[in-house]
DNA sequence: GGATTACCATACGGCACCGTACTGTCAAGC
DNA sequence: GCTTGACAGTACGGTGCCGTATGGTAATCC
């Protein structure tokens, strides 16, 4: 019998969150799924609430850094940067998205989850903001527009996670020259 | 003692449902609130699930319909009317957002939900399409914009559900500017 | 005023879950 | 080989919930 570690009891929580939301990750039911008793469970962990917590660390660490990391290491020219986070951003896989959906959700029920997410959302749009004032725009409105853009990320993620096609390369491109009007 | 109607615990339901999701919405919960035992309920409904689907129907008859009149009560100009969407959607309280919220990611897990809202959403695409090609733009455009834009609207709702400032009046001036990009 | 109807209360069986207490089991180290 | 520690199993009490069954009450109809 393999043994089992706090990890693999954190990525089966993600999993579950991020197909049933928050509310779905019970204790009995992963470990069920993970072929074991939850006197497992109760010896990595102290409670159903650390588990919890535990996954949304996880999700702030790697979530974001990943994208930028990628985005940064393509060209040099910022407007091909922006689009390369559209392919990035845009084309997430569907189980990455459903997590950040269930999140969100969960941080509009919970005050530590709103802050963590903020922080993200801060880290992210001074990441775009930063993008779109490289390309020529004034601060002022390089920060309106990446709240915009923003916005239609989460927005797209959203319709997405009820099965809503994806947004066309030809609407990408649009949004791509509509942020960089006037540049 | 007050005797309820069906209508009662429609609402009671859909507040439930807007500040703590579907699966908070539990009938002996509801009628604790409602200061009346679950006999009462079983009486009105045939269970749980008609309860949400009430629900459900009252949000589609009565979610777009509002703002599209409100907004056709408006100007000629499409352009105008485009504004005033704006200002109506973007500004809409706080509590029909969180139950719009709420309803999304319950249309993730469950396909008759995800049929509703995606009716909804074609209907209110539709609505933006129009205003936009109204307003100069050809079809496709049009419509690759108005994605865009819905888009941005949940965006911003999702946003605001955990907390998060509304946009300014500049932003939504930047992208009404942006949108019409060309016209 | 007796019966009917509309609505609500009470009580129950059953399930899924939480967290705890206690009992195995198996490998590493001595 | 015996101990110890890391892990897993079993069993339990308690809670919150669903849906049902059955009984109560107040207004309404004849």
């Amino acid at each position: 019998m393999a043994r089992l570690t706090p990890d693999d009891w954190i990525r089966a929580a993600a999993r579950q969150m991020a197909t049933g939301g928050v509310d779905s990750v019970r204790v009995e039911r992963l470990a069920k799924e993970l072929k074991v008793s939850k006197g497992s469970f109760y010896w990595h962990f102290s409670d159903r609430a650390t588990l919890l917590a535990e996954v949304l660390k996880v999700w702030e660490e790697e979530s974001t850094l990943a994208v930028i990391a990628d985005v940064e290491r393509q060209d040099e020219d910022p407007k091909l940067k922006l689009w390369a986070l559209f392919e990035e951003a845009f084309g997430a896989p569907a189980e990455h998205d459903a997590l950040e959906a269930a999140i969100r959700t969960w941080a509009s029920r919970d005050d530590l989850v709103q802050r963590v997410v903020r922080r993200v959302d801060r880290r992210r749009l001074r990441f775009v903001t930063d993008l779109l004032s490289a390309s020529g725009l004034p601060q002022a409105e390089a920060l309106r527009r990446a709240e915009l853009l923003y916005c239609a990320l989460i927005g797209e993620s959203v319709r997405r996670s009820y099965g809503q096609a994806k947004l066309s390369r030809k609407s990408l491109r649009s949004l791509h020259s509509m942020l960089l009007m006037g540049t």
